[in-house]
DNA sequence: GTTAAAACTGACCAATTGGTAAAATTGCGG
DNA sequence: CCGCAATTTTACCAATTGGTCAGTTTTAAC
């Protein structure tokens, strides 16, 4: 996964973690995706993971502190990463290409990272006590950042003017749209998730287009 | 709510339900779908429902069978409310108004009911097994039906071409955008609620038209 | 007023849950 | 090979969970 988890960050102890010990969490963090991402914190069991990882559960909390250590580690493994497309829209570049780019980076990574995806709309759904400092940190600097960016290029009669803001949730929504609600999209279009993909990134490269032409 | 639910259809026994056990049946269905639409239903516990209604564990179960049946229940009595803006789609209206039309109410549902929405959305992302044949069922054939409607609009050159069942999954996914991921919203954009709706229903409808106007 | 039905509750149950502690096993360095 | 550290496991704990059951209270019907 990009933004592949730095653990050497989350160890409270000032020893440095060994090979055995990064893969051993790893593999943990794999398996506790899996089940956040179907069930949520709250519905997710210990158990559930330690069977998914193939080890004791005391075995597991001699790597994590508890089930918050899991899931927090999880979501801030994911976070710049979520973060990286946005941030590269350059000022400098071609604003609509700059526009699609993004767009196309964001469903790369739905149709890449479905699981991660799902975990975050889990957290989200609950109110997001361990996305708070993120949502009204990072992320909404960024946002507010490059919708700057965007209204100088509507300014400039580069784009059409509409709400950046609004715009990218527009771009958030239809793209994860293909990895949380992935079983109705498969329900109606059938299963073939390449093809599905394609035919939407056509359909919103289309949208995006028309909408921000001059 | 819309859809209110038709509990004389979900009692298994011959006779008719007294008004106090509706309103008691509903009373704790509105406190499920406050622990549902967060937790989702394997991180919702009875207790947890009871207490919120207000009433005891083994009064709630007086009123229902258990934990699924109370889930299916909420599930299945919105699902009509959910269909029916896009069954309202009027062969001989005009095409653009139409789509607009529909556009709206899912704005206005998203609007009145948030619960509801991230009740479907949590249901949607542990794999929707409660959701099986609604999924394969009633909103593909809809699907499929109002496709074809559009696909003839845009062959008659009333709408672009664009593929209709994207179309609605964008219209799905950035409504409902707004009621599943309030929290994320309000983050970035202020807790004014309404204001938020406001400036998002003028993105949307400019998007849309802008889109699909021939 | 009486009786039966409906509604409600406290106590209980087996299983599950997040976790702890001690014992056992494995790995590593001298 | 030995001693120690790291890792893994078994056993255990208190609390929670979806539910059951019997007793109590309330309501409805006559």
């Amino acid at each position: 996964m990009v933004g592949q988890i730095d653990l050497d960050k989350m160890t409270d102890t000032p020893a440095k973690m060994t090979r055995n010990q990064k893969q051993k969490r790893q593999m943990i963090l794999d398996a506790a995706l899996d089940v956040f991402s179907l069930d949520g914190f709250r519905g997710t069991s210990l158990d559930q993971i330690a069977l998914k990882a193939g080890i004791s559960k005391p075995n597991l909390l001699y790597y994590f502190s508890g089930k918050e250590e899991i899931h927090t580690a999880l979501l801030e493994g994911l976070l710049d990463a979520w973060l990286a497309p946005l941030r590269a829209m350059d000022a400098q570049g071609d604003p609509l290409t700059e526009v699609l780019k993004y767009l196309d980076a964001k469903m790369n990574m739905a149709m890449s990272y479905p699981l991660e995806s799902r975990l975050f709309a889990n957290e989200i759904l609950r109110g997001a006590p361990h996305l708070e400092n993120y949502l009204k940190g990072s992320l909404k600097s960024l946002v507010e950042e490059k919708s700057i960016l965007l209204q100088k290029w509507m300014d400039l009669g580069q784009l059409r003017q509409v709400n950046p803001k609004h715009l990218f949730f527009s771009i958030w929504a239809m793209t994860q749209h293909y990895a949380d609600f992935d079983v109705q999209v498969s329900a109606i279009l059938g299963e073939d998730r390449e093809s599905n993909f394609a035919q939407a990134r056509a359909f919103q490269a289309t949208m995006i287009s028309q909408l921000l032409a001059p």
